[in-house]
RNA sequence: GCGCUCGUAGCUCAGUUGGAUAGAGCACCUGCCUUCUAAGCAGGUUGUCGCGCGUUCGAUUCGCGCCGGGCGCACCA
């Protein structure tokens, strides 16, 4: 067990003891400021409150009956009744021997593995994945990874957008204006633009939108040749998907597309209308506030002027058409059915957090035991603007494309390689810059909170510098440097710990469990970033001042030796938890 | 109008049960490559945490009000 399991673990034990039914489940203790500690503990503050005690005294009670022999140093009270750890050196030694000799890395499987289905990615058919794309796909990726590292049972599900009202015009621009040779140079390019053409006909000929409603009604109906020219349209855009997700190193395990829950969609509708959880309105069927609570918290109502309006989700258009809440609940049902998920998490846009909050509780009244069992998460995130503030554009107004992106990124990456090692074989140089610039993309998107929007910037995401995905590989790159001119030898798992630098880092180790775990929490994966930056920066610092294979003897090499080893595998991992690769040398 | 969300250093952003003297990157300045990769290290400068009130031993964090930005509000997804 971790050190600060344990150190949790007997502080729960000593707070029963004062008092009894206390629920320490709150009671943690947290990484701290190295001028008061190793660890820290604000809990017994909180809970004194609620109790109306005297924090100091009780921490005091709590620490006469803390056993911590072996694991910490004596235990302060400070401030207004924080409790500081200091690890004792022996267990940290002993920890970070067990890490060498490869019994753990820092983390622990979750005591209760859970399934859990992570919806990403969802990009639609015949259109280019953009710029925005990256953020749900390198979110979700980053996610799936995490928690399959901590044990759980993931199902990813790439909820593909290949059904809807669009393939009436793409089917029309497809039968009337498709160019040929433009579809075989650059299939989704020209779908785009067949799309365009005929959305802009439509928008200013209502005849035109007959004639695409028309080709959607016939494609719904099941007509042969609508059904054929769609199925092509799919297999081109899967291939698209195929080429950024390999390059990506994104896998996901089904790719279940809106299309499959078709033969559904009408029974869910009846079932709803059956139930009297939907009923009709305008021609149309929708769900609409059940009265269950006050106006300003009902998600079914919407006030106009001063009067409370009904705002109800559809689920059937007048035209007899579906709309995508009852996909999506047709979703739920069929995943909870194979699957038995103990959560669902959708990572999409913000802007649709109406949408999930609609669809989670219409859910709950639909199914309302099979709901109780199954968490229903929206990981919502922020839009990427330019910086107009604006929904990022290009010069020309047009979305950037993903796959540009990728490019250009590996590119920048590619000059620098060859600024900096010009003596390199070519195509090392080139691997090196795909794994820089793909990985600088994907980082400068976690980075930041992803619930706020971000100023996209070419500099920014591209950037080689700083808070960046190369400088973490840079610094497993120096280690396994270290390595190839240590000239072998087996690594000792033996660790003394003296110098400033090797503690600091020794400590910093230690947290990559609770990282992780705070990650799968919250579904942040920028505190896996920021924890990753700092272990590089304690790792830069260590490097300056501490000599490894120059070190002054033989049991302080081993030593720094097994602490580089330990470094680079935590940054591995994590980079890897994160969807970025490393170079060995850079 | 109503709801959701955001407002932190010159710029871009972090800030993990409310917690200790609010942090990072970029930019700017000063040092450091005849010792393991200078894509680096060490140091310096920068704040009414939008404004006000409240709850609390303690508020960037919670509540209320205001100001400012963004998003959403019935047959698109």
């Amino acid at each position: 067990m971790l050190p600060h399991k344990q150190i949790e673990s007997k502080l729960q034990a000593a707070v029963r003891e004062i008092i009894p039914d206390a629920d320490v489940s709150a009671i943690l203790v947290r990484p701290c400021d190295p001028k008061f500690g190793d660890y820290q503990s604000n809990a017994l503050m909180s809970l004194a409150k609620a109790r109306k005690l005297n924090p100091r005294q009780l921490a005091t009670d709590v620490l006469a009956k803390l056993d911590l022999a072996n694991i910490c140093e004596k235990v302060e009270i400070a401030g207004a009744g924080f409790l500081n750890f200091r690890l004792k050196n022996s267990l940290l030694v002993q920890t970070l021997e067990a890490a060498a000799r490869g019994e753990h890395l820092f983390f622990s499987k979750a005591a209760t593995p859970k399934t859990i289905v992570v919806d990403f990615s969802s990009p639609n058919v015949a259109k280019p994945m953009h710029v925005g794309h990256i953020r749900s796909t390198g979110i979700g990726d980053a996610l799936q990874r995490t928690l399959r590292l901590l044990g759980h049972r993931i199902i990813s599900d790439n909820h593909i957008g290949d059904w809807g009202t669009q393939f009436g015009k793409l089917l029309l621009g497809w039968k009337q204006i498709l160019n040929r040779a433009e579809l075989e140079r650059d299939a989704i390019a020209e779908l785009e633009r067949l799309y365009k053409i005929i959305n802009a006909e439509c928008d200013a000929n209502p005849a035109r939108l007959e004639e695409a409603k028309s080709e959607l009604v016939k494609l719904q109906a099941g007509d042969a040749e609508n059904i054929s020219i769609w199925k092509e349209m799919i297999r081109l855009s899967q291939v698209q998907f195929d080429t950024i997700y390999s390059r990506l190193g994104v896998k996901f395990d089904h790719a279940l597309g809106e299309s499959f829950y078709n033969p559904w969609l009408g029974e869910v509708v009846n079932d709803l209308l059956a139930k009297n959880i939907a009923r009709e309105s305008e021609g149309a069927v929708g769900v609409f506030s059940d009265g269950s609570v006050p106006p300003k918290e009902d998600a079914f109502l919407v006030n106009r002027d001063g009067e409370w309006i009904a705002d109800p989700a559809l689920v059937r258009k007048s035209d007899g058409g579906f709309n995508y809440t009852t996909t999506d609940l047709a979703t739920i049902d069929y995943r909870l059915k194979t699957w038995l998920p103990d959560e669902i998490v959708y990572v999409v846009d913000d802007r649709q957090s109406g949408h999930f909050k609609k669809l989670f509780l219409i859910f709950g009244r639909w199914k309302k035991d099979e709901a109780k069992k199954t968490k229903l998460i929206h990981v919502g995130f922020g839009k990427i603007m330019g910086d107009d503030g604006k929904p990022f554009k290009t010069r020309s107004g047009d979305t950037v494309k993903l796959g540009e992106l990728l490019d250009e990124a590996v590119e920048r990456a590619y000059q620098t390689v060859c600024e900096k090692s010009a003596d390199l074989p070519e195509a090392q140089r080139r691997e090196i810059a795909r794994v820089i610039g793909l990985g600088a993309v994907k980082y400068a998107d976690l980075l930041p909170n992803r619930q706020s929007d971000y100023i996209f910037s070419w500099d920014k995401m591209l950037a080689l510098q700083g808070n960046t995905a190369p400088y973490l590989v840079y610094a497993y790159a120096r280690i396994k440097s270290i390595f190839r001119k240590s000239e072998g030898g087996n690594l000792k798992p033996e660790i003394k710990l003296a110098a400033a630098e090797e503690l600091t880092l020794a400590k910093h180790l230690l947290n990559f469990g609770i990282t992780l775990e705070a990650v799968a929490e919250e579904y942040r994966p920028n505190y896996l970033c920021n924890y990753l930056f700092e272990l590089a920066e304690k790792f830069s610092s260590f490097y300056e001042n501490c000599p490894v294979l120059k070190a002054e003897d033989q049991a302080t090499k081993n030593s720094r030796l097994a602490l580089c080893d330990l470094t680079a595998r935590v940054l591995k991992r994590g980079l890897e938890t994160l969807g970025i690769e490393t170079v060995e040398q850079m």
